[in-house]
RNA sequence: GGAAGAAUGGCAGAGCUGGUUUAAUGCACUAGUCUUGAAAACUAGCGUACGUUUACGCGUACCGGGGGUUCGAAUCCCUCUUCUUCCGCCA
């Protein structure tokens, strides 16, 4: 959620940044709304608490009334509140209908695209921030639906029969991949500083609003309504959550923390190819880094864990490729955001593994994140995260790229992990 | 799942038979005095949010969340949440 603050101090850059989103004029018209409705905000607490003032000073005179013996006068004031009180139920009404109309307006707000974000309606329009320079890998093999039936790793049917379409059962050395690729996505993450946590699955209403996940993307999650609890869609909700409402001091920044959790997402309209296999799925494990910085440290903290990724992917030995999202791309609370993509040999396409964004004050305001500086004075913290990295389609990778008439070769670096070098 | 009790400022802890509570007191913290320095002692300051003011300041709200009674609520009532203790169930 943007403040309104910032808006009133920056309207015509704002604007002119939301047009990267493609808001036209009519649609960046609602900032000017937003300051409109702040400003009765602002007029009718003013006129209100100067009734309240008045009701609280008389009241006073009631209880010294009372207690010198004259309950005369003080049933003329009491009626002389009832009048006030008339008065200002009239201004708190306003002053709430101004409020609950200025938060309304403020969440349907994305958040501000950095300078750097290119303007673009969809996807095509990302930029290519780092291309991958080999040679792609150039191969006739069986894309990885069709090896996982093969070795007996990967079976979509049982996963239809248990739960439905997009849960899928891992079984065997797929298993035991998936073990390994959590443990060394894990281990790298904690050696690089950020704190492991193990989250819970399910998070309240609270929390889901916290990171913007609410109202934003209700249609996204799974829920239960007995328990008016969300299944998670990324361990960025609980993890971020972690800190809200804290007010820290400079000192305790960069929080880097890192978590390990199966995602749900419900996931709307999708179709073919887009979807087949693991390509798109309902569950998936991810492990996520998330760090909570400064104001003046978040970009450079955002190169760092973009660097961080790049590392995985390289240790992997997959082609990969980094976009630089456009602003048709650019997830609403996000300012900048860059996308990972691995290539998959067999399906000739790149798939995303992760996303890493930097949410500068969009998340940490709804949150009430802070953070006291030297001097004492406090500032909304900026919050980042990025998947490091999402399992599913690493998997569809590892499987595609490295067939071989032998069966699955398993890269150096998890080998240690899964205890076998292939699959076959 | 059942019963009883509790929730107050960074922490501890009064107030809880409704009216100088602008929430006592202690600890912690900050600044100053003293000291070669430190400790101790002493002095002063010390919650959050919104509004208002050039500024000093002033106003309003906040005692787990929400609602109610009243001229007036930390205090009374309702409701929800969480915690503690006991019982039941259980990996």
């Amino acid at each position: 959620m943007l403040l309104v603050k910032d808006i009133r101090d920056n309207v015509a850059t704002m604007k002119a940044s939301l047009t990267k989103r493609g808001w036209d004029e009519s649609k960046v018209a609602i900032l000017d709304q937003i300051i409109e409705l702040d400003d009765q905000r602002k007029k009718m607490q003013t006129l209100s608490d100067a009734e309240l003032s008045k009701i609280n000073t008389l009241s006073g005179e009631i209880g010294q009334l009372y207690k010198s013996g004259k309950p005369g006068e003080a049933e003329a004031l009491k009626s002389q509140i009832a009048d006030i009180k008339t008065t200002n139920e009239s201004y708190v009404s306003q002053l709430k209908e101004a409020e609950e109309k200025l938060e309304t307006h403020l969440l349907s707000v994305p958040n501000i695209p950095h300078e750097s974000v290119p303007p673009g309606q969809t996807e095509d329009d990302n930029e290519v921030y780092k291309e991958w320079a080999d040679p792609l890998p150039e191969l006739d093999g069986s894309p990885h639906w069709d090896l996982g039936t093969q070795y007996n790793i990967l079976d979509f049917n049982l996963g239809n029969k248990i739960a439905g379409a997009g849960f899928p059962v891992f079984r065997g050395k797929g298993s035991r991949l998936q073990r390994a690729l959590i443990n060394f996505f894990l281990d790298e993450s904690t050696s690089a500083g950020y704190e492991e946590i193990v989250p819970p699955l399910l998070v309240n209403e609270d929390t889901a609003r916290g990171t913007g996940q609410l109202p934003d993307k209700d249609g996204q999650m799974y829920y239960c309504e007995k328990d008016d609890l969300y299944l998670l869609p990324t361990a960025e909700v609980p993890i971020t959550n972690i800190h809200r409402g804290d007010l820290l001091n400079e000192g305790q920044l960069p929080i880097k923390l890192t978590g390990y959790t199966p995602c749900f997402r419900r996931e709307a309209g999708s179709y073919g190819a887009e979807v087949k296999g693991l390509n798109r799925v309902h569950q998936f494990d991810k492990i996520e880094i998330i760090q909570v910085t400064t104001q003046d440290k978040s970009y450079e903290t955002l190169m760092q864990m973009l660097n961080h990724i790049e590392q995985l992917l390289i240790k992997l030995e997959l082609p990969y490729r980094i976009l630089r999202l456009c602003g048709g791309d650019l997830g609403f609370t996000s300012a900048l955001t860059f996308d990972f993509e691995v290539y998959a040999a067999a399906q000739k396409r790149w798939l995303e593994v992760s996303s890493v964004s930097n949410f500068e004050t969009y998340q940490s305001n709804r949150l009430k994140l802070r953070y006291k500086d030297q001097s004492g004075k406090k500032h909304l913290a900026h919050t980042l995260n990025g998947s490091a990295l999402a399992l599913a389609r690493i998997i569809v990778a590892l499987l595609e790229n490295n067939q071989t008439p032998e069966g699955i070769v398993i890269p150096d670096v998890l080998r240690p992990y899964t205890g076998f070098d292939i699959i076959n």
